[in-house]
DNA sequence: CCAACTTGTAACCAAATAGTTATATCATGC
DNA sequence: GCATGATATAACTATTTGGTTACAAGTTGG
């Protein structure tokens, strides 16, 4: 979410001082969606780099370029910055997930795409990948606490259901096939590379992290998805 | 590694008192083993529960049942503890790894062995999990110290490869499969699915903890992993 | 243009935290 | 049987931490 967050929070922020200088020509000396946002960004790294209990509060606001005054009059305190930063990097999920669209694919190409999709998005946030590590340390304890994160998946997994269904049709899928098994496989197969690269790594002695390894991961996530439901 | 680590200590413990009061009949006031030991068990559980930065010395100490003082004479400092979790946890990994013993079986009974002894063991080691998305999100930073753990799972590599070999041979599994992606598919399906059990159960409204669920998703992976290496 | 409100800074505070010291007690080799 | 080192306790300290307050300065509606 990072690079997409600092990218809205510039626009919005040059939009905002263009105005201003529009209209009186001062310095902008405050500008308080750059620093929300400067704050939200700057929480994400620390939280997904240490943890909860290993964030500074400190340490973001200095990495904001701002004070601990403006966090807390903007998020209340560190655990309420903390869920604005779980639910943020959410919502950069799920909008992604709108980018999909598998009704017309091919039921083979359908469930290709998807698990690219899904490796892809892992590979291009990896503070996601670390904020739900440190979530799930905690029982997804401030998840639980967010309304607005419960039906989150749901259009991904409609999608899914529908690739299976034409599948099943067609006579390449088994029958009655779990979505959210599938979803789960493709799931797990990239989490656990990515988020446990550097023990397994350690562990392994081989780079994982290599872009032809990556690529090859990607094309091992769909051959194993696909020979799960093949009949 | 709690619950066996208990037992050893208290065994040992038991087996001390015993000696002692044969010596001289005195009540036992110090023992350095069972002080070790408890201090290691307790820390388990304290980085397990809270991560590296979020682990409190002083409920360690508490948990123990002893003092900062006897934490710091054992361990050194926080990571010096840490540390000896990590390597006492992964220990425990070895140890029960060499239980196996697949050359006999065959190739298809081998696998599933495989796969459901690797689930049965992260199921039954839930520190072991948190303590590995910790040190992940450390980037293996204390592991990569540790040379104790290098050439870790090379004994299950091997047993692997000789049954994806023998399966190959009598013409089942297709040729050539890795060993490490299919022990990396088995090791992401069960670890995904149980460390992130939290956050998954809070999106999907499903109870994947119930133990039919757990004994489905063990067969899940078995036969995945079956599904992805056979001609 | 000014009163009311918002955004910002920096100094401040009480509690928590990792690590230490002083000192006492147990065990045991000589 | 006692000198010596290992094991234990609790009080202590310096620093860090999350959180607050006093106050300054920018912004805006009337």
């Amino acid at each position: 979410m990072a690079a997409r967050a600092r990218q809205q929070t510039e626009n919005k922020a040059e939009a905002d001082a263009d105005k201003t200088e529009r209209m009186r020509s001062t310095k902008v000396s405050r500008n308080p969606q750059r620093t929300h946002a400067a704050i939200l960004e700057a929480a994400t790294e620390e939280f997904a780099a240490h943890g909860f209990g290993g964030a500074r509060v400190d340490a973001i606001a200095a990495r904001a370029q701002t004070n601990k005054r403006m966090l807390y009059h903007y998020f209340g305190d560190k655990e309420g910055l903390y869920l604005a930063v779980l639910e943020a990097t959410y919502a950069t999920i799920r909008d992604a997930e709108k980018q999909l669209d598998l009704a017309r694919r091919r039921p083979e190409e359908g469930m290709r795409e998807l698990a690219l999709f899904t490796w892809r998005h892992f590979l291009a946030h990896p503070e996601f990948l670390s904020l739900l590590a440190t979530e799930n340390l905690h029982h997804a304890h401030y998840l639980q606490r967010s309304e607005k994160v419960s039906v989150m998946h749901s259009h991904l997994i409609d999608e899914l259901s529908d690739v299976l269904h034409r599948g099943e049709a067609a006579g390449i899928f088994r029958p009655a096939v779990d979505p959210i098994s599938v979803y789960l496989t493709i799931a797990a197969l990239g989490f656990f590379y990515l988020s446990n690269r550097h023990t397994l790594s350690t562990i392994f002695a081989r780079k994982l992290t290599a872009p032809d390894a990556l690529n090859a991961w990607g094309e091992h996530i769909v051959a194993v998805t696909l020979a799960s439901i093949r009949v």
